[in-house]
DNA sequence: TGTATTCATGATGTATACAAATCAGTCAAC
DNA sequence: GTTGACTGATTTGTATACATCATGAATACA
């Protein structure tokens, strides 16, 4: 559902996208319209009409007479990313083995390329936006655009999220990323084969492996707390 | 994600999307703005921003210097509505029920009653209507803005299938619409007693009672089609 | 000192005017 | 008869000006 609009509004729209993923813009801050005029070099109509178009898709909130705010990321949202993620993602997985086009599969090794190298550079913001590429495509695979309408929310909450542990340099991290890598590789193996159920076996491992990260870093490290009941996060 | 914006344009976000469930506004067809902006008194500017929040959430499709249609509905997007209804819908009734409020099951009662009273009048647009709303608001309950992502897309595309076969007065239509009914009044009392697991089974035997009357209005009769496997539907 | 009101400032919401692109119809050429 | 390009009219995209609303500092008062 992008605008295929002239330059000036589509890069507005991309890379106000890409911030928001990155956390360069920060959950819950403002978006005042004449600064981004400014940036983007837009007059305020269109830059609104960018911004109506995000918050129908999830990554901006309109307030009346109040402005533009970039989503919001509670406890609240964790705790529902927590419940829906398995089951998107595996759904999603199981219907782009079915139905992934060849041409579909050529691009899902690119993204996997880029997101190999992104791995080795160490950049936090390569690693998080090649790896939305990379699921976003799977998207796309299954073809589905009820189901992707839930993707598209859970990848900016997952990516966003992605940007924050990314940053923590822990030890184990590395480990855990190379296992990433080789589940996407494993991925794009299951989707070349059409092998629906070990791609979404593949989805449910991937997505475990993401919670535990996730889990990590948001609990105070030595704090059990039972799986599936993701323990309360102060909103930032 | 309902702009609460001043009476004007709230009136034409609500008139276009209700004129879009009904068909009252067909698939495909065009959105011209100065018409709209005659028929709800606002100038271009805002006109068009509501355009773009709709398009956001999937009512409409826009195309670069072509404007806004209704967004279409092809015999794809009812075999993508196929495979994700059941999983979405019991997935959404199960969460209702683990998180309703005593005020939402207030509304849902009240929704309920007004779709039964739709019922008895015959009255097709207010049928449809009412059971969306009921739909709309187990998915507010459910609490869970990744999921409600694809509950209202897929309930953009229910509602208006809904009303292509309650035109058709088939014989059958009325035993099926009262069974419908009853379904109803039973996800309420699941809800009421936190019976997730019965939530969920209603939701697929409702979902199984929609997809029959599909099937029924979409296949000519007497021709058998494999289940999960709808057949081919020309777009409008 | 603390609180409430006022008013100036700046931001958002809307309307209008203008620029650019699409579409329909005609006409000419093959 | 069909195809192609041209032209006028309609529609969409953008910029600017104005109206309305929120915010916060300054002042008056208790």
């Amino acid at each position: 559902m992008p605008p295929q609009r002239g330059t000036a509004k589509t890069v507005a729209y991309e890379d106000l996208k890409r911030a928001i993923l990155t956390l360069e813009r920060k959950p819950g801050s403002a978006l005042e319209e004449t600064e981004l005029c400014d940036r983007y070099g837009l007059s305020r109509t269109p830059l609104r009409e960018v911004l109506q178009q995000l918050s129908g898709e999830g990554y901006v909130s309109l307030q009346l007479n109040r402005g533009a705010r970039v989503s919001d990321m509670s406890h609240y949202t964790l705790r529902d990313f927590f419940l829906a993620a398995p089951l998107i993602y595996s759904a999603i997985l199981r219907l782009a083995a079915q139905n992934a086009s060849a041409q579909q599969i050529v691009e899902l090794k690119a993204a996997q390329e880029d997101f190999r190298a992104a791995m080795a550079s160490g950049d936090v913001t390569a690693r998080a936006l090649t790896n939305d590429r990379f699921h976003r495509i799977t998207g796309l695979m299954a073809g589905n655009s009820y189901l992707l309408a839930s993707l598209d929310r859970l990848l900016i909450d997952h990516t966003r999220i992605g940007m924050t542990f990314f940053r923590k340099k822990a030890g184990t991290t590395d480990d855990r990323l190379s296992l990433a890598c080789q589940q996407h590789d494993e991925m794009i193996a299951a989707i070349e084969q059409g092998d629906d159920e070990r791609a979404a076996e593949l989805a449910l491992e991937h997505w475990a492996l993401s919670r535990d990260q996730i889990e990590l870093f948001v609990m105070p490290a030595g704090l059990e707390a039972p799986l599936g009941q993701p323990p309360k996060l102060k909103s930032a």
